[in-house]
DNA sequence: GGCTATCATCGCGTTATGACGATGAATTCT
DNA sequence: AGAATTCATCGTCATAACGCGATGATAGCC
C-alpha cells in the first residue's frame, strides 16, 4: 500500500521520489483538472476559491490538485491572510506545454488546447 | 461507463475523441512503463518480444501499453511475419521529452531521464 | 466575542488503470 | 499436418485516482 507522508494526495509524491520523475510530471498533467488549472495560473495568481470558480469543482477537489501540482513542484502559493495565491513555479513548464501543443497539432487531432487569448479573457472574479 | 470501441484500453481513446487530447496526451506518457517503452523505441523499432525481455513484464501487458500509445497516435506497427515492429510516429515527441527533462532538470531533482545521447544515438540491435 | 470566509485534510464511493494469465488467430518451422 | 512462436484481446484482481461532503484551522469582519 503506497502512502505519501501526507495522505493519499496521488501518485505523484511517491513516484517524483525517485522511482521515475518524468512519469509523475507527465502524469500531473495527465489530469484535464490540473491542466486547466496551469493553464489558468499561466495567466496569472490565483486563489483557490477562484480556480473553484472558474472550473465549477468542489474547494476540496481543486485543493487536492493544488497539492498535486505543489508536490511535483509546479505550482507554489504565497499566502496572504487566509487566502493563498497559487502561481507557476517553472516558466519551462510552457515549454513542455507548448511542445505538446505542437506535437499534438502535427498528430492532426482537432485541437485547440491552450485558447491564446490571455488578454482578451476576463477572469470569472 | 466508459468503454471505446475497442474494449477498454485506457482513457486515452475517449478522452483523445474531444475531451482532451493534452491530458490524453500526457497520460500516455504518464505511466513509466510506457516511458520506457517510448525511450526505447527512440532508438530503433522493436518488437513486442523485445518490449518484454527488456521490461520484464508480461506479453499482454507490453502489448497493452502499445495499444495504448497507438491510441494516442505515438506509435505505428509495421507488421512482418507475425511479428509486429513497432516504432515511434512523431519526431516531436523527442521534443516534448527534451522539454521535460529539462524542466526536470530545472526543478533541481535528481534526473537522468533520457541517456541524452539522442542524435548521435545508435540502435541497439 | 461570535460569525463568516478561505483553505487543507480526511474519509468515502465510483471509476480507471496496470499487471497478469488464458485464449485464439496468424505465421513459421519440422 | 502438427508444433511452436508472436501477438492482440479478454477477463480478473488489486490499487490508484478523481470527485464530493464533512471537519478543523486560521484569519478577517460585525
Amino acid at each position: 500500500m503506497t502512502m505519501n507522508s501526507e495522505g493519499g494526495r496521488c501518485v505523484s509524491a511517491d513516484i517524483a521520489a525517485g522511482v521515475s520523475p518524468a512519469a509523475a510530471l507527465f502524469h500531473s498533467l495527465a489530469d484535464e483538472t490540473r491542466l486547466r488549472i496551469v493553464q489558468r495560473l499561466a495567466r496569472g495568481e490565483a486563489r483557490v476559491v477562484d480556480l473553484t470558480g472558474e472550473l465549477g469543482l468542489a474547494q476540496s477537489t481543486v485543493s487536492k490538485h493544488l497539492a498535486c501540482l505543489r508536490d511535483c513542484g509546479l505550482v507554489t502559493y504565497r499566502a496572504e491572510g487566509r487566502q493563498s495565491f497559487y502561481s507557476l513555479t517553472r516558466p519551462e513548464l510552457m515549454d513542455l506545454l507548448a511542445s505538446a501543443e505542437q506535437l499534438l497539432a502535427a498528430t492532426g487531432r482537432p485541437v485547440v488546447l491552450w485558447p491564446t487569448r490571455p488578454t482578451t479573457q476576463e477572469p470569472a472574479s
